[in-house]
DNA sequence: TGTAATGATTTGCT
DNA sequence: AGCAAATCATTACA
């Protein structure tokens, strides 16, 4: 170990006393190469640069007195600058390569992300360029929305610039911090200017030691960045949320989704047209359908009791347009098939004793079991059919209570769905295709 | 203000 | 990809 250092120390001191002996005056600047380093007197510069060493190496041992003594005899003496700089030499190849692999950052990509981002969404950049971008991006996300998102739209601007402001803010401040930083680095090179005059220190160190202070500070400015960041995306998420901007459907278009969700009972699967053209009717996009669709039919499942009244006044309203338009009816307010289409499928349901709820003298028990549900639908069906006829003239409440739910199978989903005029009511008449196109 | 209704999202399945 | 089911978050209403 020793060894080695005495090695290294040996194999520097001849580049260092190289470089040096001209400022040390104990050489000729035309002086022959290694061979002139060991001057006039051959092995006395080792042996001088031995003492040297052993006096360094045994400093520490002695009084604050003697050691000061014995730093300034050596700052003073002749080897010291050639000394000096294989010191320099050997600190820079034994500790700095310890940490050297961790210097080289100069870009930060993260940096550069956290900056990107702030450009992107308009906090960092020109002042209002940024902002549109903001809103044009709100905007992108905002879809096809109503007109009523402007407000939201002015939420969003405003809340950006209130992140963009306090960035703005805290980035002054930083920049007053970094002013500080750079007194302060400036302190920190002079000391280490003036220490290196006793201590190995190069130039190069000081400005490593620059370079992490310069690093620390950029943190500070890191870190703002960075929470300035995670403020913009939870205002995002805030913004983009659609659960937080929920908006009830206006009640026309509820209206239509029902009619064609009752009228379609036995297969309420709307298909991609079908949602198209009802999305564009109700003003809403066709996710929104699916969702709509996808909702009612869980919840309709859940509680058919619940959904009674709500079936029985679609399932009229187009049983009445479809006698006003196509029967000869003789009464035009008629309800003649109440529920002519939604009760001729086969939706399923968990609890059977609920499918007949509307319709007296029918036990849910005696039909549990599925594989009688056809016959059970055309007595369901029939049975509508008879007494929905001697209630024709009666008022809402008659009909409610006549309305009778489609039947569900056991596994507790919507059966035969492909075929649903395999299960015709008596009176199929206006059907599914009719409502498809007329609605 | 509590609760039901409701639109949207997530998760898991096929 | 489409669906069922569970869940979340907001709105409407008594």
């Amino acid at each position: 170990m020793m060894d080695e250092q005495g090695r290294l120390l040996q194999s520097h001191i001849g580049v260092g006393m190289g470089a040096l002996s001209g400022a040390v005056g104990m050489g000729h600047p035309h002086m022959g190469p290694p061979d002139g380093v060991d001057g006039g007197g051959g092995g006395g510069g080792k042996q001088d640069i031995g003492d040297i060493l052993q006096q360094i190496m045994t400093i520490t041992d002695q009084s604050l007195d003697e050691a000061q003594a014995r730093k300034h005899a050596l700052n003073c003496h002749r080897m010291k600058p050639a000394l000096f700089s294989v010191l320099c030499e050997i600190k820079e190849k034994t500790v700095l390569s310890i940490r050297g692999a961790q210097d080289d950052d100069p870009p930060d990509p993260q940096l550069m992300r956290l900056d990107n981002m702030l450009l992107a969404e308009g906090v960092a950049g020109p002042e209002k360029g940024g902002g549109s971008a903001a809103a044009a991006a709100a905007a992108a996300v905002a879809g096809g929305a109503n007109a009523d998102n402007s407000a939201e739209h002015s939420d969003y601007r405003a809340k950006l610039a209130q992140i963009r402001q306090i960035y703005h803010t805290e980035l002054e401040k930083y920049e007053q911090v970094r002013m500080a930083c750079n007194e302060f680095t400036t302190h920190v090179m002079n000391l280490l200017r003036e220490q290196s005059r006793t201590r190995p220190i190069s130039p190069k160190e000081i400005e490593r030691m620059v370079g992490i202070i310069h690093r620390k500070f950029s943190s500070i400015q890191m870190q703002l960045k960075q929470s300035t960041c995670e403020a913009v995306m939870i205002l995002r998420s805030r913004f983009l949320d659609a659960r937080r901007k929920r908006r009830n459907f206006s009640k026309q278009a509820t209206e239509i989704l029902n009619e064609y969700f009752y009228s379609h009972l036995s297969n309420p699967y709307p298909s991609e047209e079908a949602k198209e053209e009802l999305a564009k009717k109700c003003g809403i996009t066709v996710s929104q359908v699916s969702n709509w669709f996808g909702n009612k039919r869980i919840r309709y499942k859940k509680n058919i009791g619940k959904f009674q009244e709500e079936a029985n006044i679609y399932a009229a309203r187009t049983a009445v347009s479809a006698t006003s338009s196509v029967h000869h009816g003789s009464q035009a307010n008629s309800p003649n098939t109440p529920t002519s289409a939604g009760s001729s499928g086969s939706f399923s349901m968990p609890n059977p004793s609920d499918m007949f709820l509307g319709i007296p003298g029918m036990n849910g028990d005696s039909y549990s079991s599925s594989g009688v549900t056809p016959n059970i639908q055309s007595q369901v069906d029939s049975l509508r059919h008879v007494m929905s006829q001697s209630s024709a003239y009666g008022d809402g409440m008659a009909a409610n209570q006549l309305y009778s739910p489609p039947a569900m199978s056991a596994n507790g989903g919507w059966q035969d769905a492909t075929t649903p005029s395999s299960v015709t009511s008596p009176t199929e008449g206006p059907g599914s295709v009719h409502s498809d196109t007329s609605n």
